[in-house]
DNA sequence: CGCTCCATTGATTAACTTCAACAACAGTGG
DNA sequence: CCACTGTTGTTGAAGTTAATCAATGGAGCG
């Protein structure tokens, strides 16, 4: 498989220039398997202020913004995957989400940014000023409501992480972020997941440590339920993973 | 101290008659302490549409929304506490958040309502369509920036729980917990709390059990930080408090 | 008064963390 | 090209925290 993207849903909405990909160093020469990392959900958020503010780049591991910044912009990932984190004063670290391609971040801050936000994978992003955003919602409607969806989609996922992080054991914990990471990496094709994060930062996201991590891992290798290679997993039996997450009632 | 209102700014702003404290049951005859539920940050959020439904009542424990129902409404607290709960297949259960007066809960559903609201104590409500909120959001700039500034308030609250859950022992929960009760119940002049909810709703809050929140009262009890007698809580030592909740990096 | 529910405490168990070691892999420089 | 080195992932053993199981006491209520 070559390194070009399953859909061009992002570029098209985000006006991405074709040669993205090889400039983040994502692709390369050969035949590289791309994650495509798009959010269905809330590709487009900001097409409309596109052309605003410049594209810029940052490096694997690097900090785009810093814990308790003054929150006078927020960012818009274009392509890569970042997290957000907060450290706690021992050293305590706790992983608010991973964010892809279209994902607005930080938006919601007053006064500072309580989450760092950081480079998981060499990522293209714009800054976005907040004054800008409450400027667009206030004077285009259509922008304000795509703007209330997201944030409510936002919550209703944050919600689902409040039982995760509060009732799920370690192997739930572990098959819910596969499954949902399934749905956020569109891979419902091949059902190969290329995560773009290490085994420590799924650790801060879940509340385990990267041994536990591990050994989720390897529980459900032996399961037969998934494949496990570093960072590529392949989810073998679907139903199963399901099941293993121990969903709500419905 | 008489069954008054600390501060009239609830009952100001939500057009809400002076008798309701009474035929709530909350307040009744003789000397008794009344827990502000006010959310002095969340106060009017709805107001523009006060006219649009009317106040219901719903006794202690009782079921006003039930886990995935349809949601073609919401709901905003007019008096009392609520509990937004998920319940899981083997019985586990995670409550999402309590809400007071003021609040709106529900709101950021689409197609149904992914946790249960439960009043805590005997609530007053009124029922707010999501179509209303949507065409009041669509018609009124103002309205919708407030509920932006609200969606965003809610969602940095969100942020805060995912590193109790996620990264706090059970003794820094707990006193998360007071810290923020204390906030949202705006106890800060007498320090002394009552809170509306069991222990029970606080460990599926918190992701503990019941015997565990106990055990952790206890202890902040002997080290002289707080008071314990049953739903009352006084906070003897602020400062104590806070270091016991282990705060992020500032 | 007796009942139930809730809060609390004690004893034991289970789950996860911590500590430790090692293997696999990527990057670097000779 | 290959040895060297640092990072990341994995596994094992021991330790700690919180859950589970169990019992008691007290408040509220019919």
């Amino acid at each position: 498989m070559l390194a070009t993207y399953p859909n061009s849903s992002a570029a098209d909405v985000l006006g991405r220039p074709p040669d993205y990909a090889g400039a983040l160093g994502i692709g390369g020469a050969g035949p590289v398997v791309i994650s495509p990392l798009v959010r269905p959900d809330r590709k487009g958020l900001l097409d409309t202020m596109l052309p605003s503010s410049a594209v810029q780049r940052t490096p694997r591991d690097a900090e785009i913004i810093a814990q308790d910044a003054t929150a006078d912009c927020c960012l818009q990932v274009v392509e890569g995957c970042v997290r957000t984190v907060r450290l706690l004063a021992d050293g305590r670290r706790q992983v608010g989400d991973f964010l892809f391609a279209g994902d607005v971040v930080g938006w919601e801050a007053e006064g500072r940014h309580e989450f760092a936000v950081e480079a998981v994978t060499a990522v293209a992003w714009r800054r976005v000023k907040l004054a800008t955003i409450e400027s667009w919602a206030a004077h285009d409607a259509a922008f304000a409501r795509r703007l209330r969806a997201y944030a409510a989609a936002q919550m209703r996922q944050g919600h689902d992480r409040l039982v995760v992080l509060g009732r799920k054991t370690a192997i739930e914990r572990i098959a819910s972020f596969l499954k949902d990471m399934k749905q956020r990496l569109r891979a419902a094709d091949h059902a190969v997941l290329e995560l773009p994060m290490n085994r420590c930062d799924i650790a801060d996201y879940l509340g385990l440590t990267v041994e536990t991590v591990c050994r989720g891992l390897t529980e459900l290798r032996s399961q037969g339920i998934i494949s496990v290679d570093r960072c590529r997993i392949v989810i073998r039996d679907q139903s199963a993973l399901i099941a293993a997450d121990s969903s709500p009632l419905h």
